[in-house]
RNA sequence: GGGCGAGUGGCGGAAUUGGCAGACGCAAAGGACUUAAAAUCCUUCGGUCGCAAGACUGUGAGGGUUCAAGUCCCUCCUCGCCCACCA
């Protein structure tokens, strides 16, 4: 046997599976489905090895399935638009498409060389139009059911780029490129309403029983349900009224004034006659072209100003001030809010600030409250006073009773309200979609029919950031026929967020070649629910909730059978160098081509997986990455010792305690894989095996195996690391005489009389403390372990004599002997 | 400010869910082989005391429950992630 020359043994294999296409299926022909999905790469630049956990993982999982009898689809493709091949363009002039499709090349290549295999027949690129097209068909589908619709809001606004930016590109409030404030827009955009599916998608959560329960409670805290009430102010000298959501009805009483946010609707008209109102719109305009991560940022020191108006509360019939103020959200609730300082931290910073009136209606019992004498707003539990008939009730009892009071008196009425919001699509960008929407004088908006699609992006276009979509400079794009009269349209200029792309791809893998549908219905429902998706916690929100909604919108219009796209989810942590996650900027990215030029990918891919739990996050070592190779190499050995091992003879303690070691090691291996994919503690337990062997050597010579025992090890070694590290497995297999991929291999099974021997060794403690251990033939009754432990020197020498007052006997586990 | 999670040797991490703390690996030290180095193999490796057998101590800190606590309960400290003026 030669030595372990992995870049020969891996090349070969990649190229024997990809010949012969190791994960190619049938959509139509399947016994027992397993789709295994891993989120689709942006393709930007190289991979680094904090990239390749991922599809790491995804692999082996796919591969065990396999063994396991599954009819495995494990695709992949890209979500290909986005923001910096834009820039890139901007940049460098390089096209977005050319930059994209050269990433891609190479990124496929890198994963070729980890041995991450595909059914690549299946691959989708999102910014190619035979996607597009569909995604477009989608935006075509939620239009349709009115789920689509267009309105003025805020965008963050860079003056000096004179652009648009994401939220993740203002960065304490200012631009990430130039340093200026950025400012708040406001322009006409597209939404979905995904508020609409806000119940659905929060109830369903309940359906998920295999996500991990961070990301539940972190969709539940995103959708962000709370029930109140919504209660009515009547205006002073006005026949019209103020509606304000609150959770805390039992602290009615002790509202002393109310404030709206500078965006609310009402201002102008509330303002008009007020003698300071030059002053007040001031304010007002300053506030609303401040951007929400400014605003949020000052937040302890809040700004406000009085309207010289009054609102009534119902409740009691009083009379207060109603003020604006730049710490209430237009968007949550109804914009309008009421303010009980006392009882409100918020509320309290800003009664303090303007010298406000604090009135205490909620007492804490232990320690009565003095409103001059507070520090703080206190929020929590307690007993009511100043509020008519409902003194003396314990504050959670009189949310219930006053809500019931207004509802009778029609003064508010019960109310749910959601954080979430609907979902802005629009993207004043060129690398995306088009919205498939053209404008007409006589007709409106107008859908572009479905037989018109795609919308295609034009290719040829100037890239200068004007502040609008770069296609608005594409004539033959922006001018079109309307649909419905023929006369002269206009094309929505504005692109799709590319998490609409990425909210629907896992249908298209079922029908990636499908031309006159997104998707084959039946295909679809045979193949979905996704049984395992793996990617990273940073998608726990945004992409798996879309990709939640859009199923649901689906499924109510029947395009498919099920209502939630993903069985099971795995987040994978991320892999840290230096103390910091790996990435270009922070410069301490590790790139894993020249670690495979030198150890090979098994070796890589082995480290990777041993590294720690794979949801967790794990510091990079390149030593460590010797290590799995001195493994792999270990395990190539034992080919050579086969070849050696005598025919007969061999020692059959040495024999006995490596087989029942073999049996403990398939049991361990595979409830690892099975639970919660903990593979480093499964290697370890492949490692142990292999230390066996050696040492049974060690002690017995090298011929205290023959040859059957060798090759039954072997072989059972093979088949447990091939999900690791497949090549040297296919080799060692093909090797041993196997004619076909290890992975047509069933998967072992352990012989449960094999796992145990006939004598344990059982710890004895004296007073929980250990004090030696016993052999001891396993299942002896009480008496006759009571009289072994009893007989033993050390034992008699430290309970000689004195009374044991109990004996605690766990059968085969444990002894401890209280005195 | 809110939510979630984590603190175990020099390091990455194990621990049948309350039962021998430190599996497995990395690093380190000593030894064998070698002219030498690399590779490989063997041995040691939480701390203190001891020639040794062994004793004591030890899982962020302090208390508690228990025959028995890394694991359960209470108080506190530190770090990471997500959300963040959500009424």
């Amino acid at each position: 046997m030669k030595m372990y020359d992995f870049a020969k043994i891996e090349k070969k294999w990649q190229k024997t599976w990809r010949d012969k296409g190791l994960f190619k299926i049938d959509e139509k022909d399947v016994k027992q489905k397993y789709y295994c999905l891993m989120m689709f790469p942006y393709p930007s630049a190289a991979l680094h090895v904090g990239h390749g956990r991922n599809y790491i993982i995804g692999d082996v999982v796919a591969r065990y399935k396999m063994m396991r009898g599954f009819d495995v689809l494990t695709p992949m493709g890209w979500d290909a638009f986005g923001l910096p091949a834009e820039n890139a363009a901007i940049k460098n002039g390089v096209p977005p498409k050319e930059s994209t499709l050269n990433n891609i090349a190479k990124m496929k290549k890198q994963l070729d060389s980890w041995g991450v295999e595909f059914d690549w027949g299946r691959e989708v690129t999102s910014c190619l139009p035979d996607y597009y097209k569909w995604t477009q068909w989608i935006f075509l589908k939620l239009f349709e059911k009115g789920l689509a619709y267009k309105k003025k809001a805020f965008v963050n606004w860079c003056p000096s780029c004179n652009t648009v930016l994401a939220n993740e590109q203002v960065v304490d409030g200012a631009c990430e490129r130039c340093d200026s404030t950025v400012e708040q827009k406001d322009l006409e955009q597209w939404f979905f309403r995904i508020t609409d599916y806000a119940d659905k998608l929060l109830i369903d959560i309940e359906k998920l029983d295999e996500w991990p329960e961070k990301v539940k409670i972190m969709q539940r805290n995103w959708i962000g349900r709370s029930e109140g009430v919504n209660i009515d102010f009547p205006i002073v000298d006005s026949d019209e009224k103020l509606t304000c959501f609150t959770t805390r009805a039992d602290t009615i009483y002790g509202c002393t004034y109310m404030v709206l946010s500078a965006e609310h609707f009402m201002v102008e008209e509330l303002i008009k006659d007020s003698p300071g109102k030059e002053e007040i719109m001031d304010f007002v305009r300053k506030v609303r072209s401040e951007s929400k991560v400014k605003r949020a940022q000052s937040s302890e020191d809040k700004k406000g100003i009085f309207t010289g108006r009054y609102v009534i509360n119902s409740i009691n019939g009083r009379k207060i001030p109603l003020w604006i103020a730049d710490y209430v959200l237009t968007e949550y609730g109804t914009g309008a809010v009421m303010a009980v300082p006392a009882h409100d931290q918020r509320d309290f910073e800003f009664a303090k600030k303007y010298d406000l009136p604090i009135e205490v209606v909620i007492n804490n019992p232990s320690n009565p409250l003095e409103a001059d004498k507070m520090r703080s707003a206190y929020e929590a539990e307690g007993v009511l006073l100043g509020s008519d008939q409902f003194d003396g009730i314990k504050s959670s009892d009189a949310m219930e009773n006053i809500a019931d009071h207004m509802e009778k008196e029609g003064i508010g009425k019960r109310a749910i309200h959601f954080r979430l919001r609907d979902w802005l699509i629009s993207r004043q960008r060129y690398w995306g979609a088009p919205i498939p929407i053209i404008y007409c004088d006589k007709c409106g908006t107008v859908p572009v029919p479905e037989n018109d699609l795609p919308v295609l992006l034009p290719e040829v276009i100037e890239f200068r950031p004007t502040g609008e979509s770069p296609l608005k400079d594409a004539p033959d794009f922006v001018k079109t026929k309307c649909p419905l009269c023929g006369g002269e349209g206009k094309r929505e200029i504005d692109t799709m967020d590319t998490f609409v792309d990425s909210s629907w791809y896992f249908l298209r893998y079922i029908s990636p070649k499908m031309e006159n549908k997104p998707f084959d219905k039946d295909d679809v429902d045979r193949w979905l629910p996704v049984d395992q998706y793996i990617g990273g916690v940073e998608h726990a929100i945004l992409h798996l909730l879309y990709s939640r909604f859009i199923t649901k919108v689906l499924y109510d219009m029947e395009y498919v059978s099920f209502d939630e796209p993903f069985k099971r989810l795995f987040t994978q942590g991320m892999i840290i160098k230096n103390g910091a996650k790996m990435s270009k900027s922070k410069g301490n990215v590790v790139s894993p081509d020249a670690l495979i030029a030198k150890y090979g990918a098994d070796t890589v891919r082995l480290y990777t997986l041993f590294i720690g739990p794979p949801e967790k996050d794990a510091e990079w070592s390149d030593r460590g990455v010797e290590g799995a190779n001195r493994f792999l190499k270990r395990i190539w050995n034992l080919v050579a010792i086969l070849e050696k091992a005598p025919e007969t003879g061999g020692s059959e303690e040495a024999e006995g305690t490596l087989l029942r070691k073999m049996h403990q090691t398939i049991k361990k291996v595979t409830e690892d894989i099975d639970g919660d994919f903990h593979f480093n503690t499964a290697i370890s337990a492949i490692m142990e095996l292999v230390n066996q062997f050696y040492s049974g050597m060690n002690d017995k010579g090298k011929d205290c195996y023959k040859r059957s025992c060798v090759e039954d090890v072997l072989k059972n070694v093979a088949l447990l690391i091939a999900p690791f590290v497949p090549h040297i497995a296919e080799e060692i297999n093909a090797f041993m005489g196997g004619k076909t991929s290890i992975f047509e291999s069933v998967w072992p099974v352990y012989n449960k009389d094999l796992l145990q021997t006939d004598i344990v060794t059982i710890p004895i403690q004296i007073n929980g403390k250990l004090r030696t251990t016993l052999e001891m033939p396993r299942d002896i009754s009480e008496e006759k372990v009571k009289e072994m432990v009893l007989s033993d020197e050390k034992v008699l020498e430290k309970v000689g004599g004195k009374d044991v007052r109990k004996w605690i006997i766990l059968p085969n586990r444990l002894i401890n002997i209280v005195m």
